[in-house]
DNA sequence: CATGCGCTGAATGTGTACAATCTGCCCATC
DNA sequence: GATGGGCAGATTGTACACATTCAGCGCATG
């Protein structure tokens, strides 16, 4: 299946992303072909691909509904990321060639630009912060990995839309970290690759809000990677 | 869907496993479905399933293959499933019951049993062994490190049909390990239960036959986790 | 009034027919 | 003999129709 089912899971998932299906809600397959102009097969196809990234959870003759995730899925979602993309990051650094280094640095640039302007464009900063991350990802060169870390890379643009970001970004030291990790990939260092990219992951992790409602149930209390 | 793809599922997947197909081949929808007694909707359902476990390739308009590991793939695979594992067996370390400690210590002892027979049955002791892996993984309670996970500690199973295991599995050693992990989990220390599944996992890593072939590419120098 | 049975409609699961695409091969051409 | 166009068969992609399952609801019954 290509080009139908295709369509059909790029126009979910950006329905998605854009918020027009909100988490929780239900993917009805009719509703879905009608909206894309496909059959409902081609819907199903791209439904067990969402699903299969963690986008979209299906229950047997229940059908498919948009993830929601809780507080403690996030924290996960994050530790889980930051203990991957190290790694990555760690193979990168014995891999990657001159030209993509290059264009790291472009992306970097680029996103200092963002980070300067007053009102920062946070839309377009998490886009250009998706490249550079992708594109150490890819440097890695494992398609394994790459294929269990693009999701993780993905959802949290979902996460901004619906969820309340609570210690919001901080570009310029998000700016500063993808520094530090494009000299550690420069100097093919992967231990130090590996440290600063968890680091970095770790530090962007959203805080859930100190909401005291249970008094302190603090969630991975001394589970971090290292 | 449910029966029929479940059933066809599970029966390629075992048809895998059991070597009937083997590694590179091509899986013709058509074929599959008259072997299961299905339709090829399930069958491609399940390919698609397949597919995202990693165990099965697919490429638009040419099929299904069962997938084929390298050396450099199951070298990656070990180092992954390394990294993954040592984490959810910190995880664990903070969250296992009681009951799953029990039950944790008999499927030790039944692998115990099982090393000290002369001829040990490595296709049991493969299959104990996945349980226990499996049940720690359980124990970490995150679903999505589990769904990332399982295939991974499956995988193995696959290769033991088709590949010619090197340094073959030392069942006394891992026990060894066994016993060591279940202490750091009893003892609710993740650290130490992540250092030791790690160590574990990477000492079960098949090391490429010296074929000298090239004179020295070794395939991840200095890229281990920690 | 609470409880549970059974109906009904909507949504998913499955099978099948047809369309699009690719691979390998034959043969004309240079 | 090498090369490239194009036909034929097989295989995957897509659509649609039918079967099955499930959730909600009304109603009879205790």
């Amino acid at each position: 299946m290509s080009s139908a089912s295709d369509k059909a899971l790029a126009d979910i998932r950006n329905d998605i992303i854009a918020g027009h299906h909100g988490p929780g809600s239900h993917l009805k397959e009719e509703e879905l072909a009608l909206r894309s102009g496909v059959s409902r097969t081609s819907i199903r196809d791209a439904l067990r691909r969402l699903a299969a990234e963690g986008l979209v959870q299906s229950s047997p003759n229940r059908g498919s509904f948009v993830a929601s995730f809780s507080d403690a899925d996030v924290d996960e979602l994050f530790r889980l990321r930051s203990a991957l993309e190290a790694y990555g990051a760690a193979l990168a650094a014995t891999r990657i060639t001159a030209d993509e280094l290059t264009e790291l640095e472009q992306l970097e640039q680029q996103l200092e630009h963002l980070a300067r302007r007053a009102p920062t464009d946070l839309d377009g900063f998490a886009r250009l912060n998706n490249a550079f991350h992708k594109l150490v990802l890819s440097a890695a060169r494992s398609p394994r990995l790459e294929a269990m870390l693009t999701p993780l890379i993905d959802i949290p643009v979902v996460l901004l839309k619906h969820y309340t970001w609570q210690g919001k970004v901080d570009p310029a030291r998000s700016n500063q970290h993808h520094r530090e990790i494009i000299q550690a990939l420069r100097a093919r260092d992967p231990i130090w690759a590996r440290s600063r990219m968890q680091a970095h992951i770790i530090s962007t992790r959203p805080h859930p809000q100190a909401n005291d409602d249970q008094g302190g149930t603090s969630m991975n209390p001394g589970v971090e990677f290292d």
